[in-house]
RNA sequence: GGAGAGGUGGCUGAGCGGUUUAAGGCGCACGAUUGGAAUUCGUGUGGGGGCGCAAGCUCCUCGUGGGUUCGAAUCCCACCCUCUCCGCCA
């Protein structure tokens, strides 16, 4: 969410970030609506403030009436009903007044949740990912993505879902039969290594890296939805509960990432500011209806409604330089997680229109996958500024430039993959096979593997 | 799911229609006292919005949302949450 008392100082900022992102929003419209509720505002908190002297009059003189004698108690109480009466004058304005405000500051609310984060100046201008620019790439030694793997290897790859056929890691068709499209069940080994990367890309974040280990709910509210940014944008993405609703209750709806959770631990909170960075992992189960998408990526581990994650997060302080050196270091956390895994990757510059609402920037990290012929995405890291926290209302005190005086203030977030599985299944099945159709399991994964270094032999 | 009790400021705890602009205490901040500290005393102490160059004025906020009333923390209704007991379950 934008800060309006920003949009009035800098609408242009506001109107070229919406363009910037391709989006339809009209800014003139929020602008004109902003005004207009301010204006009624204003009007009717006059209209309360005068009923309000008018109701503090009559209290001491009620407390006269017990005392007085019967002339004066009448001449009191002929006072008050004068008073009751002028109060009473009001009010059918006051409920017009009450009631235009109301619709006005819901047009508000409609238009201002949709609007973008403008993204930062050094963020590229593109309109699609076809614009997005390769910041650099790495390879483990002996492997190069542009050689054919052939050239690399000396066979043709086979793609993860024949291995996994082969080698017994998947059921792709008992999957669909009891739960849907786009549905899998992980067997034998292929559970093993899933399980094997969660834990040790989680293992990696808390023991290496100092993150706290969290375990957030994966079913939430609407409020919280709304608050980390996903709603009312990516309303169509989320499984929808209405269960809970019965007797007036509320609705909720099932998570696409452990960032919602995360995130939405604080809201409504003012931390402490000696309690910044705040920074958390956890792993949990994703939900995604990948609603418009049908027809793409069909097959195999790639696009799937439910997967897991291991995710990490940081609240910090608002201060830019602070929020860019997290967003560096959480990109650093993953790059030195794929070179454990030794997976070939490459880093993208997000261009604005592949942004997505809340982020003033975004760095994309993609996998070599070999069935593809071309790197898929497998992270991606965002810099939201304030924009999260001021939906959550997620504040902290901040200490002023002379020492003492303190302001509440938004904190900064971001966030960034660490490991989403089965889809990172993909590269390591992939690259790690040997010609004769079995796999090498990952050296960094094998402890979570009972020492396993094979799988098919 | 059933029965009962309860949700008040950073915390504790009064108030149950009108000098409450939410008492008192704790905590915190500043100041005074002190050689320094403890103690003591004084002052201050939530958040959000509107108008205004500013000083300032004003509205909202006692779980949430409605209602009654000239006036609601206080009365009424709905919902949410917490606790205790019972039931069910992993």
């Amino acid at each position: 969410m934008i800060d309006l008392k920003d949009l009035r100082e800098d609408p242009d900022k506001y109107r070229k970030g919406a363009a910037d992102k391709q989006s339809p929003i009209d800014i003139d419209a929020l602008l004109s609506l902003d005004e207009q509720v301010r204006a009624a505002q204003t009007e009717l908190q006059n209209l309360v403030a005068e009923r309000n002297q008018i109701a503090k009059q009559i209290g001491p003189l009620m407390g006269k009436v017990k005392k007085a004698g019967e002339a004066e108690k009448q001449q009191i109480l002929a006072e008050v009903e004068s008073l009751k009466a002028k109060a009473e004058e009001g009010k059918s304005k006051e409920a017009e007044l009450q009631g235009k405000a109301r619709e006005l500051e819901e047009q508000r609310l409609e238009i201002w949740l949709q609007v973008p984060q403008p993204a930062d100046p050094d963020v590229p201008v593109g309109k699609t990912s076809d614009d997005n620019i390769e910041l650099r790439t790495w390879n483990p030694d002996g492997f190069d993505p542009v050689k054919s793997f052939k050239d690399n290897k000396g066979f043709e790859p086979k793609s993860h879902i024949e291995l996994g056929e082969s080698l017994g890691l998947f059921d792709f068709k008992r999957g669909v039969n009891m739960a849907g499209s786009r549905s899998y069940v992980l067997t034998g080994d292929g559970m093993r290594l899933h399980n094997a990367v969660l834990q040790y890309a989680f293992n990696f974040m808390v023991q290496d890296n100092g993150f706290k280990a969290m375990s957030v709910p994966v079913l939430v509210k609407e409020d919280c939805m709304v608050g980390t940014g996903f709603f009312p944008g990516g309303r169509d993405q989320a499984y929808h509960i209405e269960e809970t609703k019965r007797g007036g209750g509320y609705d909720q709806f099932l998570t696409g990432t452990g960032e919602v959770g995360l995130m939405g631990l604080h809201q409504d909170e003012i931390l402490d500011e000696d309690s910044l960075p705040r920074c958390y992992t956890t792993v949990s189960t994703c939900f995604r209806r990948e609603a418009g998408a049908a027809g793409k990526d069909t097959a195999g581990l790639y696009r799937i409604h439910q997967f897991d994650k291991v995710e990490q997060v940081v609240i910090c302080k608002a201060d830019e330089q602070e929020s860019r050196d997290w967003h560096q270091k959480m990109i650093g956390f993953v790059e030195q997680l794929l070179q454990n895994l030794g997976l070939p990757y490459r880093l993208l510059q997000c261009c604005t229109g592949d942004l997505g609402q809340k982020n003033a920037d975004m760095i994309d990290v993609e996998c070599w996958m070999p069935s593809r012929n071309s790197y898929g995405e497998t992270h991606s890291a965002s810099r939201l500024y304030d924009f999260q926290t001021r939906r959550l209302n997620l504040r902290y005190k901040q200490t002023g430039p002379d020492g003492k005086k303190k302001q509440t203030v938004f904190c900064h977030s971001l966030n960034n993959t660490v490991a989403a599985s089965p889809r990172i299944l993909i590269p390591i099945l992939e690259l790690y096979q040997n010609e004769d159709g079995t796999i090498t399991v990952p050296e960094i994964l094998r402890p979570y593997m009972g020492g396993q270094s094979m799988i098919g032999k």
